[in-house]
DNA sequence: CATATTGTCACATATAACTAATACAATAGT
DNA sequence: ACTATTGTATTAGTTATATGTGACAATATG
């Protein structure tokens, strides 16, 4: 199960960003087939919004394939394996350690130092 | 200089798009300090916007201490550093490099090609 | 069958975000 | 000084986003 973080100084719309998150998990193997989602309620009140914001980001992947609702039932993961294009998950990468390291380097930290501090946090993986 | 492009079908508005764009340069070394970016009106001419859009993305990369401007003569890359004490310092890239991390594993990105991509920007530099 | 749980829908509402048109202000160059 | 060039501010209109509330529909569970 994804670890949901709504960051709300990106400039990214909520519904955006959980859209993005179990995209992104479809297509790197932390969502399996089949497997279940939070409930709309359950995610809703996990990221302190409203439960037709999650309703919102649902309803719009189940139009892509991507996931399978029933309801009383719940959601899950779709059957079709929906792949992101490398193209657009390196852009992803990019603008995300982009806003990173405009931060950082503001605060005057170089690139080894914010490595090195990343690789310390490597065990703490998975 | 960067050859911006706004991608309309994108759902990002087109402000974003403009500071990504900017951000990116930065980060890579395409965009040297001090070195002046196209006027508002230039900018906003080649991508058919209007000027308080491309405005307003530098305005923000200001507040963010990416840009510098001074009305009349232009907008230029920054290189202002925020001067934090050498005991606060070790606190805050933990701090920011914590939430980084946990933003960019929600997408699924594995430390691994989060170091890479920084390194990869790195070799650009200077 | 009764009830809880699930997703869905339909409102209403408030606020923020976005882009634009136009006028204003500061600086540089002549 | 004058003027062109630069960024800035004001204003407006439209759309997007998020919330709140209440009801409804389908399924699971006992």
């Amino acid at each position: 199960m994804i670890d949901f973080k709504l960051d709300p100084k990106s400039g990214i719309p909520y519904y955006r960003q959980i859209i993005d998150q179990i995209r992104y998990g479809v297509a790197t193997g932390k969502l399996a087939i089949g497997e279940q989602l939070p409930t709309v309620r359950a995610l809703a009140v996990e990221l302190r919004v409203n439960l037709n914001t999650v309703s919102k980001a649902y309803r719009e992947l189940e139009i892509q394939n991507v996931l399978e609702t029933q309801q009383g039932t719940g959601t899950f993961i779709g059957n079709l394996e929906i792949q992101i294009p490398e193209e657009e998950r390196e852009k992803k990468l990019t603008s995300i350690c982009s806003e990173f390291f405009s931060i950082a380097s503001s605060y005057g930290f170089s690139t080894e130092e914010i490595i090195q501090e990343l690789k310390t946090k490597k065990g703490d993986n998975k």
